[in-house]
DNA sequence: TGAATGATTTACT
DNA sequence: GTAAATCATTCAA
């Protein structure tokens, strides 16, 4: 019953100029990953079409000792599986009874390490984004929070476990970018690891998600 | 079996 | 600024 990885076969991939960042892209230590997904492009091949965005906010969750981290204190369940495999395959979760939110496992195998995508730009699809969203193509609102990219890109619970190495989810290459850092938001229950700074954006991108703390707006 | 809670978003005052 | 929406997951009993 338990669906860990996907084990679909897929049809081929057809969008040109974007290819998947190889397993070496994750299998790197979690806050290097998260570091370099900045700018990176997060791409969905749906049947409707190919849903593109560059990443402008992303942020990394180091169990066993991270208590941040669903992971905590080598919590392994049903739920955070996924975390524990191969590094290049998807952690998807569900919170608040309502929202998705997307992670890439990272490190070596074992190691419960993800990196949460918090927020992107729209670069392709933007039609498709709107409409899943019900917004203006233009709105920020879109993509700027990890909940709200995951509605944008059609990613849900069905991806938990799939390899984005291999299949139509994945990350692709961008534009390297200056990259931010701050404390992580929504994990005051952590404690002390909670004013650890591993949040990092693009502090020009203006689908930066809204930040209690550390907030500085660049220009 | 039941209660608490959350890696959020949205609408409202 | 505050609060409601809404439910899978988790843990205690």
């Amino acid at each position: 019953m338990s669906r860990v990885y996907s084990t679909t076969v897929r049809p081929p991939r057809c969008t040109p100029g974007f290819v998947p960042l190889p397993r070496a892209f994750y299998s790197r230590p979690v806050l290097t990953v998260a570091r370099e997904c900045i700018g990176k492009k997060l791409v969905h091949e749906t049947s409707d079409g190919t849903i593109a965005g560059r990443i402008v906010e992303a942020e990394a969750y180091r169990g066993p000792e991270d208590l941040a981290a669903h992971s905590a204190g080598g919590r392994r369940t049903r739920r955070t599986e996924a975390m524990y495999g191969p590094p290049g395959f998807a952690y998807v979760f569900f919170v608040y009874g309502m929202h998705w939110n997307f992670n890439c496992v990272t490190g070596l195998p074992g190691e419960p390490h993800a990196v949460l995508i918090r927020a992107v730009e729209p670069v392709a699809g933007t039609e498709l984004m709107a409409a899943r969203r019900g917004l203006p193509q233009t709105s920020p609102n879109l993509t700027n929070g990890p909940g709200k990219l995951c509605e944008a890109f059609g990613i849900a619970g069905c991806h938990y476990g799939v390899d984005l190495c291999e299949g139509h989810l994945f990350l692709a290459e961008g534009p390297r970018v200056r990259t931010a850092r701050s404390p992580r938001i929504g994990v005051a229950y952590a404690g002390a690891w909670a004013d650890k700074r591993w949040r990092f954006y693009d502090p020009r991108s203006q689908y930066v998600s809204g930040a209690p703390r550390g907030r500085v707006r660049a220009r």
